[in-house]
DNA sequence: ATAAAACCTCAACATTAGTTGAGGTCAATA
DNA sequence: TATTGACCTCAACTAATGTTGAGGTTTTAT
């Protein structure tokens, strides 16, 4: 018969703990807990206490935040799933599969921006309208278009 | 001997031209010039006229923001110039270098943070200590620890 | 000359993502 | 038990990036 120590019988962690543990400030956890993305019992002197899986959701916000989204997309997602039970594998995966895409989605975005970067620094020609760095969304409508001379023209001329 | 037309006379535009052929609002281009970013001279009724070069200005902000460049560093990088004078093909050179640098480094992380996303969907290691995706500045040091079993150690386990 | 459209300033508001502080309570330790 | 550190709520504040509106002036077109 072994005594079991009372630090691993403490099921519940404090706001504290989870601040320490997770990396994210106290006033944090109770500004997320505000917006609904996560959520605490009380004490019965009414502090807050974490089950154990709060700190993978806490991970979970950081790890979409990193990503660009916005919190309110990411409680969205979160309170999609019933918010008592903890995230399983497969909320996890589902999860990380739609913010994967949206993360290929602003990287290929940021390539193409930065590939326009790379043909027209020198060029001068970013206030004329033929630029493709002004067309952000003609991605694939440039082609063809071939570099433009550095003529002024009626829109930037500086003669 | 040609009359020349005053729409081709007048080098300077005002706030309304210069939001329309920007894209960006009045309010907006105010703002840019309470802020430092652009500036303008005054008519004699006290009204903004722009030369046109703003407009190269301009479009330089809306490329930097995209990289996700802050407008106070926009600033700073563009009143390295000085600010009377149109941004030259130089200036505009050396900006779009240095941010390009920037956006590489922006894409690379993004990129980092990607394959973490692939490696882990499913794994549900998340919010253990070892997990990739909770070491964002470990991008090298997780070579070699190798796939963790989903083992619930003592921060997550929910048994 | 007059009316409409555009412009001016300045202050307040909006949104996102939190942080700080005042005033008071709870819990763990000496 | 006393005290100290951790916790509570609520409101106000920060910072970035603008937008909106009130009240008044200038420009332009008829």
């Amino acid at each position: 018969m072994t005594i079991v120590r009372s630090s691993e019988m403490r099921r519940e962690l404090t706001v504290g703990e989870v601040a320490e543990r997770s990396g994210v400030a106290v006033s944090t956890l109770h500004f997320y807990e505000a917006k609904g993305l996560i959520s605490s019992n009380r004490s019965r002197g009414n502090q807050r206490r974490y089950p154990r899986s709060v700190l993978r959701r806490v991970a979970v916000i950081k790890v979409a935040q990193r990503t660009g989204i916005p919190l309110a997309e990411i409680q969205a997602a979160l309170t999609v799933l019933p918010d008592d039970r903890p995230l399983t594998v497969q909320d996890w995966a589902r999860l990380s599969e739609s913010w994967h895409e949206q993360l290929n989605e602003r990287i290929a975005s940021l390539m193409a921006l930065r590939d326009h970067l790379t043909s027209c620094i020198g060029c001068g020609c970013l206030s004329l309208r033929e630029c493709p760095l002004r067309n952000p969304h003609d991605v694939l409508s440039m082609e063809g278009a071939g570099p433009r001379l550095m003529d002024a023209t009626e829109e930037d001329g500086q003669p």
